[in-house]
RNA sequence: GGAGACGUAGCGAAGUGGUCAUAACGCGGCGCACUCGAAAUGCGUUUAUCGGCUUAACACCGGUACAAGGGUUCGAAUCCCUUCGUCUCCGCCA
């Protein structure tokens, strides 16, 4: 969400963003928010002059009756009477006009950063670095399932009759190990000066209108019945939801923190739960990191925070890569998005485990998330977030670089204090 | 879940139909004075948001906001309705 003086001034500027997102579509946007902005700012000169003059005139009112002069009270209440009329037609006609540039400037995508590569799609982000060498053994990596099935560690059967298809019991040292990964990225970033918060994992209609788009709350979220409350689809929502409405003392910036939660997601959209497994599921759980800063830091911390979920990885031995989100790919809201994908010796390819997010000062208007300086002076903070990392997927990427030979698997020495001091899963069948 | 009380500035709190809502009073913050300095004291200052005007402004003019939404009224913090939240007691419960 841009701002709408911003637009109103540089209307240009925001077609040529829209046409590097390959939007063009939405171009005719921006000349009807032009106009319908100029129509609500005469119907506020009207309205506002007119509220003035009813005031002044009940003031009078309260004055004249206090003076036991009804005949001259009585027609003031004429005059007012006169204004209302009107004053009840505009406000209907403003009421109407606001809604149709909230309408527009929801779609209006922000600014995005000057370094973001143009493309029309996910084809064509962008590769920026690889770390580790991605190694294809000389014997075959099982699908993730079968390997989690030979330590006794899943099973999808029991979880589709209990629950439904999306769902897992992970058992044993594989469920340690999905607990370990979460604990040992709690302290990773905690090490690295986050704050740690658990957060709400339910949470109100309106925070939820407020950090997403009726199209995504529809395909993700799910709703509690006989509640106002939703299951929160990753602890972004409920961290951000805090700062809602907030004015922050600059001296307190910047804000970075990490958080837990379970995240429940319906997957409505275009993909759907079909592989089977772990990669794609109703319930997960996720270590989360997000800043809220000045904005002249967020580039700066947009880099740190990747660059987070990269040592992670490595501190585990799993090969990694950079994918820059290129214009045509990149959300709406977002100014720009990095993905950190993981190896997989099994498709020979990469894969998504996370995604770091710079969305500027975009959220935060939307959800007016203010800082105050020390002149007193406010201003619009930027927000960002990234995975550190979410279990079930990344287990996936785990067992695949860690399966030896021999079936076992083995523990990189920074899980092992996690693990009970285990170095090797040996497989019970 | 039941009963009661309550929701007003950073905090505490007055205002219960009009002419003091930026809002009494107290605390805190900021500035100034006194002091070698500090404390104490004294004086002053301290909401957000939108529109207009202006080259511009945290200057000036005006609108809106007393948990949120709606209603009654010429006029609502005050009266009525709905929702949300907090506290106390009871019930239930990891």
């Amino acid at each position: 969400m841009i701002d709408i003086k911003f637009l109103r001034e540089n209307p240009e500027v925001v077609k040529e963003n829209i046409k590097k997102k390959f939007e063009d579509h939405k171009l005719v946007l921006v000349d009807e928010v032009l106009e319908l902005d100029k129509r609500n700012r005469e119907i506020k000169v009207e309205v506002q002059s007119m509220k003035a003059e009813v005031n002044q005139a009940s003031k009078q009112i309260g004055a004249l009756m206090k003076a036991g002069k009804k005949d001259e009270a009585m027609a003031a209440k004429d005059e007012i009477a006169r204004h209302k009329g009107r004053i009840t037609e505009l406000e209907t006609e403003e009421k109407q006009v606001e809604e149709e540039i909230q309408k527009r400037m929801m779609v209006i995508p922000q600014i995005i950063d000057p370094s973001v590569p143009i493309g029309k799609d996910d084809s064509e982000n962008v590769e920026v670095e690889r770390f580790g060498e991605p190694v294809v053994p000389d014997f075959e990596i099982p699908y993730h399932t079968q390997i989690m099935d030979r330590f006794g560690g899943i099973d999808l059967d029991a979880a589709g009759r209990v629950a439904g298809n999306g769902f897992y019991y992970l058992i044993g040292d594989i469920a340690r190990l999905h607990s370990a990964v979460i604990s040992y990225a709690r302290d990773f970033m905690i090490n690295r000066g986050f704050t740690y918060v658990v957060p709400p994992f339910m949470i109100r209609s309106n925070v939820v209108t407020g950090v997403m788009s009726f199209d995504e709350m529809d395909a993700m979220m799910y709703k509690i019945e006989g509640e106002d409350l939703y299951l929160i689809g990753t602890s972004e929502h409920s961290m951000i939801g805090r700062f809602i409405d907030q004015i922050i003392p600059e001296e307190q910036l910047p804000l970075t923190l990490t958080s837990y939660s379970p995240c429940f997601r319906k997957e409505k959209g275009s993909h759907g739960i079909e592989e089977r497994g772990v990669y794609r599921i109703h319930q997960f759980e996720k270590q989360e990191m997000i800043v809220v800063c000045r904005p002249e830091e967020s580039p700066m911390w947009f880099n740190k925070l990747w660059q987070n979920t990269v040592d992670l990885f490595r501190s585990m031995e799993i090969p990694v890569r950079t994918l820059e989100c290129c214009s045509g790919d990149l959300a709406d809201l977002k100014v720009k998005s990095l993905d950190v994908e993981a190896w997989s010796p099994r498709q020979k390819k990469y894969f998504e485990v996370g995604s770091c997010s710079n969305l500027g000062d975009a959220q935060a208007r939307r959800l007016k998330i203010r800082v105050r300086d020390e002149e007193g002076r406010k201003y619009l903070a930027h927000t960002l977030n990234n995975t550190v990392v979410a279990p079930p997927r990344m287990l996936i990427a785990f067992l695949e670089n860690h399966l030896q030979e021999d079936g076992s698997v083995t523990i990189p020495e920074v899980l092992r204090p996690y693990m009970g001091g285990t170095e090797v899963l040996i497989p019970k069948k």
